[in-house]
DNA sequence: AAAGATCGTTAACGACTGGAATGGTTCAAG
DNA sequence: CTTGAACCATTCCAGTCGTTAACGATCTTT
């Protein structure tokens, strides 16, 4: 095979390059994985939050994950068809809807993070502990000066072949 | 304002959920300031492929990042028809394009590279210089056990809004 | 010389998203 | 009360992108 002459890494990987490629890179091992359970991250996060705040409004928890009404309303409807979750009017206002999980979906959700935690393994496999804590903390310091939102990212719900 | 008042961030913030989130946010943020020359990461990725191999064919460089070749076409074109790069034939193979940087090419190339140091700086602001090189550190030897692609990742081309 | 790869290109299809417009509903102001 | 602004959920639509498949031209291998 063509062995790949082009140099490709010579450039001295800045700090920015590094951390685009990894997270990427997670981004889409992850959404390859949480696939065994039939779910893509967004479906995976909402279901995270609707076990954090039930009763919610999609528009609440589409807001916290920087998620628009609009696009709420099928991936809501996804995960309802399935059962995973419930609309159930709200007694106090007419217009919402609340979201509630199921026995399934607290099921499904036992098992997404189960793979999440799996999926963190792996990842983290080859860095010892104390490396682990210290990439843990930088990352975290890079989050809180950098404001960065915490939102399911477009593009990145399926899992890509990800040749490998 | 209604106040998020759903814990999107209780969460332990696992390692695997940062690198994601700081990893698209260097990715898009990067889209947007390089924006500023009319690039998108793709093509500013070409560029400097270009520059790093000068005279190689369309599918040689698009091999080095993962592109493929349908692709490439269109990414060529336009940096063509803005001038950056030349598409000249290969005096061995009459099916190559060989690609060089016109003197454009290289202007805008150096403008491109200010910009990703500046993001570089940006990105890692508030980081002690010993944070920074521990970072890398720690990066690198993730991307070496994971055998991370060095592609350009689809879907993160444009420069959404990203709020902030 | 023939068959099988390879390069670049094009066309077609499918996937995904966000914005605007629409009922129904609530809330605040007058 | 009554009226208008704000708000929730939903539908529709349009633009963007990327991938696959097929094709001619050209090289290479046998």
């Amino acid at each position: 095979m063509t062995q790949d002459r082009i140099n490709g890494d010579r450039a001295p990987s800045t700090l920015a390059f590094l951390l685009s490629q990894v997270g990427i890179h997670a981004s889409r091992r992850f959404a390859e994985l949480i696939a065994a359970v039939d779910l893509n991250p967004p479906l995976f996060r909402i279901l995270n939050l609707v076990d954090a705040a039930e009763g919610e409004s999609q528009q609440a928890i589409g807001a916290a994950i920087d998620v628009p009404a609009s696009r709420m309303v099928a991936l809501v409807d996804e995960l309802e068809h399935r059962g995973l979750v419930e609309r159930r009017p709200d007694p106090t206002d007419r217009r919402v809807r609340a979201l509630y999980l199921t026995r399934k979906g607290r099921q499904t959700l036992a098992r997404g993070r189960k793979i999440a935690r799996e999926h963190e393994q792996a990842l983290t496999r080859g860095l010892a502990p104390a490396d682990r804590k210290r990439l843990l903390k930088l990352l975290q310091k890079m989050v809180d000066e950098q404001a960065i939102g915490k939102g399911v990212h477009p593009g990145l719900s399926d899992s890509k072949p990800l040749r490998n």
